[in-house]
DNA sequence: TCAAAAGTGTTGGCATTACACCCATGA
DNA sequence: TCATGGGTGTAATGCCAACACTTTTGA
């Protein structure tokens, strides 16, 4: 169960531009909505021993002021993963995150402004620091996922599902991978599931079960410190593999 | 994980009727598609010893006379789990089955006459019986799932997905409940599992550990038949819940 | 030499597997 | 009485959880 709709064909041929009121259209006696579709990315990422999620701040609209995940609208000729990926790259730079489709949101009267279809994508990132909120936002930032402030649309639902959809991944996928920096210590990656889950598994046996299935690879290099130096770490395979791991 | 996009405020405000252009928006500088939106649903059904999807038969269209999943566009003011029930009872007449999104597929390529967004959705009905396809198909019948005919548009990877889905959900949830009658045998039970899952299980250990947890309510009565009298069992609750079950 | 983090083995209990025979009925 | 499917118990195994001390370094 990873990412899904993986077909990437982006149409060239490019039709004429016209404005589209946000009207129904009636065919065969119904009448069909055409909302809009938009995608919303939930950026992930541990830093210091806590889970964030990045944040940006409506600069326009009603809900202006408040916050919200990051997204916006498809655009012509693209597809919902593109779309997504172009929506995670503006405020952060990366094109290659680990990046998967959550769910779709389509209540009518979730934006008080028009029906707006959200896909909301997950993403998962390992530096927090680079991040700067484009300009079409008031502001963006990083906020603990046990501390986020009030949302606007229903994306605090959102929120809940990407948590959810994390915590059970990180138990039977390697996605970790995308959470850490190509090398890391062994207590960093505990450390993450820690953080993650919430709970700190018994440290012999974390470690026992990780090593017993060949997810990392020992490297030659130990991180020298204040104390005794630490081996480190790279994963064994960085894409993602369903993994029994917990 | 269950169901999500359960929010099903109905507006009730209805805008006046317009013909929509198939055109994109101009909007920042950026010129936004309007997609179509439309809810695909794959329902499954078990009989005598087989797993079985519904299909229909494509009526107009470029891909006239091919087979798809039941499905159509989000009427005005309707929700998404609003519309896949309402496309599950068009054939069916069933109101209160199972249903559950699964993802969302937007490859512009997807459906050669435009771009089409489409939210697969999920339904495990009981009975494979009573269903009539819909006028506005050329016809629908229920197919093996180890046996499907070539589908239009994505329909395969749709097809991949739910099952996917649903073998894994059946090892961890108990929605089982829905695509079995009120009561039945055990052994029906089993073969429930047997059969989606591909393989026999152990029948004193299967038959132990299903009891242990409690998941069924042994009934007073028995089925009689050729042979000695099954016990007959319900399900302690008909809703959704987590369960390790396997 | 002390503080702080890294690293390591053994055991008991529990859960899962494997396995084969008797039972109740209708024909 | 026989054919057919319904229903059950026990022993062996493997896996997981619980548990605490030694090592290495920098200050």
């Amino acid at each position: 169960m990873s990412s899904v709709a993986k077909i990437e064909n982006v149409r060239t041929a490019q039709p004429a531009i016209k404005a589209v009121p946000d009207e129904p259209e009636r065919v065969g006696g119904f009448r069909y909505a055409r909302p809009k579709v938009a995608v919303d990315i939930i950026v992930f990422a541990v830093s210091n021993h806590r889970l964030s999620c990045y944040l940006i701040q409506l600069k326009r609209g009603p809900l202006s002021s408040r916050w919200a995940f990051p997204g916006g609208l498809v655009r012509v000729g693209e597809s919902l993963d593109a779309a997504a990926r172009r929506e995670l790259a503006s405020p952060t730079g990366l094109s290659d995150a680990y990046i998967e489709q959550l769910c779709t949101f389509g209540d009518p009267s979730r934006d008080p402004r028009s029906h707006v279809v959200s896909v909301a994508y997950m993403a998962l990132i390992s530096a927090p620091g680079l991040v700067k909120a484009p300009d079409k936002y008031a502001d963006g930032k990083w906020f603990e996922v046990s501390n986020l402030p009030p949302l606007a649309y229903d994306h605090a639902l959102m929120a809940n599902y990407a948590l959810k959809r994390l915590k059970a991944k990180l138990a039977y996928t390697n996605i970790a991978y995308s959470l850490l920096p190509e090398t890391f210590t062994f207590a960093e990656f505990e450390d993450l599931y820690a953080t993650i889950l919430g709970r700190q598994p018994d440290r012999r046996n974390f470690r026992r079960s990780i090593m017993a299935m060949g997810l990392l690879k020992e490297l030659p290099m130990k991180r020298t410190g204040r104390h005794r130096p630490a081996t480190l770490f790279s994963f064994a395979t960085r894409s993602p593999q369903i993994i029994e791991m917990l």
